[in-house]
RNA sequence: GCUCGGAUGGUGGAAUGGUAGACACGCAAGACUUAAAAUCUUGUGACCAUUACGGUUGUGCGGGUUCAAGUCCCGCUCCGAGUACCA
């Protein structure tokens, strides 16, 4: 019998669904283990071989994990509101759900050709209604909770009213836009309309003027992780800064929680690190200047020490503060300026690396010297960081220091010995200078002397600021959750909990209105609130994201999120795989949500992924062929030199290991129908090179041809045999025979000439070592998550196994069980083969057996002054004496010794014997 | 600019400080075939030698630590990823 791969996949797949192998309950009598894969985007492209790379490493463990006796939750979804299914609607009139809906078939049918061992019966999709019921659910509970500074937690709103009419903001300290105070007398006196506006300082789902990034192409704001070098991630269009009323969530106030958290889980440190420069901690001061003008504003600065080097002040041109500082002389050119820089989109303002600013006409007094400093503005100094102004001091900052040049304005240098005429220097080491109290002070030491010296004098204070912003949390979209709220005099309310969903309603096109509202606006017949309007923008993308992994647990709870008995099982998740394309955006958010919903005692713990790993990026490999100039005349590659040629991208499908399929090549385009070839060794040989996988480089690859030419099987242990599993790497099908033969060769273990040969004899010492080498290697590989050397083990197991003419029943039992979180589909049916009756899914994960791992006698490297030169065995029990004699008296010997004494001989125990001459 | 990775044959990649190049692709030779494909066997870093045994050299570059460095330390070069007027 053959190795029949079509016949056996599909066979047990339907096995696999007859007797829902995969389905998982909260089996009390076993420990839990959670592997999570980042569900997809359902993309109109389909997936390509890259996209599965992950889904096979978290399926191999997952596998790996339930043999070993866990219950183990494996569960897959889809992230399904996106802006490319609302585009396409835009063009074409297509209801996103139904393109959607199309998506999500073909990635399931797509899915499902490989083998994973998901609970479908788990299945969430963001758009369905009975999932974003949670994650309006959840916005509501954002809205009706305030964050308490001082115990570090969210808390319900109605707390913090009863509060303020007893005791007005006296001892609070609050998460808030604006610092307020007021008396619980005043609070009482407030309307109920000034007081919901108060209280929208203080809810972590709020509706806030902030500036945002406007996309005017897409028609929407975007989150600053959707943005990069001022152009949207989405569809690359530019992107400029606007102000407006958004909903907005306070991810800020968990800033320090979220930089805390990320010391307990086992994430990649470049991870770690990249969300701690997002966070952005800097502890610093703020400190406080008064003006010529009277008014006065606070600045914040790192750089507490360098306060005798300010010699000018700078705002942002945005900064609320401009209005009041600005002379009446000096207005004019002011106002000539913010209108300028206001043009910019971001990019160009990134882009634009040229000095400009201009004088406010007003001077700040420096808090310690009385010095009057004067006030500028410029598009450097950014508003949404800090207070918007700064102290500028340009011997030791390089921004300062190009502003101070440009304009002419003094440098003092504030440190011993640097030279400041050429550059500022921004290091800090050096003695101080120039600098009153702090003068002949290491810079270490002058910084917080600096601070305590502020807050003496009660000019400023200790402060800690975060770069981490809140979230903006309004798309002007169509394809999108609702918000669960109504406004009354312009207020927003949210919806009673018991009327959720709300569901998202029919829209004639998915356009803003004529009057500019978001699509929602055309929706007819709405279901309203008492006569109230109802909120026309949508949820960003990350909403439905961000606490995916909870409903899991307890997909089809129609009272909860997830009920407390889930949740106190699955707990979080053990291990999630996805890319670091995310590090910023969603394992943000969601590390957010999660402890917000911690605080509300939703969710047990507070980080929601333990471990996280990232796979590697799958590069497309491209193939060209060399069209000879004006010609339809193609050459060989190594013939190319020879004449002028353009190369061009051939479809990577009609190519083999480089060699061109020349009649597949005629039909592929009719343009090259007449083709003629100038050949080498009677083949066409194209080029290469490695780029992003895409339509347009012809170099995608699609799971399902490889499914359908080598098997399942085949893909999933190529996939993990191409390279490690964090690292990004090139698809090159050249080589999937390689581990295709391996599959071939485990079958015919099993088949002699068409016959089932399996023995019942005893295992030879050979077997037994070769099969326990595999089993120690293979665990540790799993739990290492190197997948391509555990591959390779199978391969050297299986040929040293045929070398062997192993047929043992035994022996082939628990190869085949190594062999099914790589393989099920092969493994399951030798499995049965066997003779077991079970699924190969609730074997038992076998042990390996030092014993049968024990050499006779180890290979010692012979090394003279560290070089090796030869092999010699020696038993575990010989004597280093007997070692040193027979390495002396062995003949190879005599040519390093040349006659001379050996210095020292070290011998390292089963490895190596260095005689040092 | 800053942060974090990485650099090993023709290719993808192995290697707890201890025989560098496992495993696989490709290539070459051979076996089986009328032939091809498939399969199997052998060889395969480079250079030198070849009757055999063998030798020299070799993990981006330059230093260092060590009996011993691809691996550890210091200084560069190049490549990749993330981030960016964050005060």
């Amino acid at each position: 019998m053959d190795y029949n791969f079509r016949e056996i996949e599909k066979r047990w797949q339907q096995y696999w669904i007859d007797h829902q192998i995969y389905k998982v309950t909260e089996d009390r009598s076993k420990s839990k283990f959670y592997v999570l894969d980042m569900f997809p985007y359902p993309s109109g492209a389909g997936l390509h071989v890259g996209h599965p790379l992950g889904y096979i490493a978290s399926d191999i463990f997952s596998r790996y994990k339930r043999l070993q006796g866990f219950n183990v939750l494996h569960p897959m979804g889809y992230d399904a509101y996106g802006l490319p299914a609302e585009q396409y609607a835009i063009q074409t009139g297509q209801h996103p759900a139904i393109t959607t809906e199309n998506n999500i078939k073909r990635y399931r049918e797509q899915l499902d050709k490989i083998g994973f061992s998901y609970d479908w019966s788990r299945e969430v999709r963001t758009c369905d209604p009975s999932y974003y019921k949670w994650t309006q659910w959840a916005f509501i509970r954002m809205f009706h909770s305030y964050y308490c500074n001082q115990t570090q937690q969210a808390r319900p709103i109605h707390e913090l009213i009863e509060v303020l009419s007893k005791k007005g903001t006296a001892g609070l300290d609050l998460a808030c836009n604006e610092p307020m105070t007021f008396t619980a007398e005043e609070w009482n006196t407030k309307s109920e309309k000034e007081q919901q506006e108060i209280l929208m300082n203080y809810r972590i789902a709020y509706l806030g003027d902030t500036m945002v990034n406007w996309c005017p192409e897409l028609g929407t704001v975007l989150a600053n992780d959707e943005v990069s070098e001022g152009l949207s991630i989405r569809g690359g269009y530019p992107v400029e800064q606007k102000k407006m009323r958004q909903w907005c969530l306070r991810v800020s106030a968990y800033a320090q929680r979220l930089l805390d958290g990320l010391d307990k889980i086992d994430w990649t440190d470049s991870l770690k690190e990249t969300q701690r420069n997002w966070i952005g901690r800097s502890e610093g001061a703020v400190m406080h200047f008064n003006t010529s003008q009277g008014m006065a504003f606070d600045i914040f600065t790192t750089r507490a020490d360098t306060i005798f080097g300010v010699t000018f002040m700078v705002l942002a041109p945005e900064s609320e503060l401009v209005k009041g500082l600005t002379t009446d002389e000096q207005c004019g050119a002011v106002e000539e300026y913010i209108i300028k820089t206001k043009k910019k989109t971001e990019r160009e303002r990134i882009a634009d690396k040229s000095v400009s600013g201009v004088f406010s006409g007003s001077y700040a007094i420096h808090p310690f010297t009385g010095e009057q400093l004067p006030i500028w503005i410029s598009d450097y100094v950014l508003a949404g960081y800090g207070t918007g102004a700064i102290m500028a001091v340009p011997a030791h900052d390089s921004r300062d220091y190009a502003f101070a040049r440009h304009f002419d304005l003094p440098i003092i240098p504030l440190i011993e010995g640097c030279d400041v005429s050429q550059e500022s220097y921004d290091a800090k080491e050096g003695i101080m200078i120039n600098s009153g109290f702090l003068n002949g002070m290491t810079v270490k030491e002058a910084i917080p002397a600096a601070i305590n010296e502020v807050e003496r004098c009660k000019v400023g204070y200790r402060k800690i600021n975060f770069r981490l912003r809140d979230a903006i949390f309004s798309r002007q979209r169509y394809w999108g959750e609702p918000f669960p709220v109504y406004y009354k005099e312009g207020m927003p309310y949210t919806l009673d909990e018991s009327e959720l969903p709300l569901e998202l309603p029919e829209v004639d096109k998915y356009l803003p209105t004529e009057t500019g509202e978001p699509p929602l606006g055309r929706a007819a017949n709405w279901q309203t609130k008492e006569g109230y309007s109802l909120e026309l923008n949508t949820m960003p993308g990350f909403a439905g994201s961000s606490a995916y992994y909870l409903r899991y647990m307890d997909p089809h709870n129609d009272d909860v999120l997830v009920s407390e008995k889930a949740d106190s099982y699955w707990r979080n998740v053990d291990l999630y795989i996805g890319g670091t394309e995310h590090a910023t955006g969603h394992l943000v958010y969601s590390r957010f949500w999660n402890k917000f919903l911690f605080d509300l005692g939703v969710s047990c713990e507070e980080e929601p992924f333990k471990k996280l790993v990232n796979q590697g990026m799958i590069q497309g490999r491209s193939n060209f062929v060399y069209r000879i100039k004006g010609t339809n005349q193609f050459v060989s590659l190594n013939l190319k030199e020879q004449y002028d040629v353009t190369p061009i991208h051939v479809d990577v499908n009609i190519v083999h290991n480089d060699i061109l399929n020349i009649e597949a090549f005629r039909n592929w385009n009719p343009e090259y129908k007449s083709a003629e070839f100038i050949l080498e060794d009677g083949k066409y040989i194209c080029g290469w090179a490695i780029e992003k996988m895409s339509k347009s480089m012809f170099n995608v690859v699609n799971p399902d041809d490889i499914v359908e030419k080598y098997g399942a099987d085949t893909l999933r242990l190529y996939e993990m045999f191409l390279g490690p599993l964090e690292q990004s790497k090139p698809w090159d099908t050249n080589g999937i025979d390689g581990v295709h033969r391996f599959l071939r060769r485990i079958w015919n273990l099993f088949y002699k000439e068409g016959e089932l040969g399996v023995t019942d004899n005893e295992p030879s010492k050979e077997e037994l070592k070769s099969l326990h080498k595999l089993i120690k290697k293979v665990s540790f590989d799993i739990e290492h998550f190197s997948f391509n050397t555990s591959v390779s083990a199978f391969m050297i197991c299986a040929n040293e196994l045929t070398a062997l003419k192993c047929s043992n029943r035994t022996i082939l039992t628990d190869l085949t069980i190594c062999l099914a979180p790589f393989a099920p589909h092969i493994a399951e049916e030798l499995w049965h083969v066997l003779g077991n009756e079970i699924s190969v899914c609730d074997a038992k994960w076998p042990i390996w057996n030092e014993e049968y791992l024990k050499e006779d006698a180890f290979p010692y490297a012979i090394s003279f002054n560290g070089k090796s030169r030869f092999v010699l065995e020696f038993s575990e029990d010989t004597t280093n004496e007997e070692i040193e004699k027979a390495v002396l008296a062995h003949p190879n010997s005599q040519k390093w010794i040349e006659g001379k004494s050996p210095k020292k001989i070290i011998i390292v125990p089963k490895k190596i014997v260095n005689v040092v001459i």
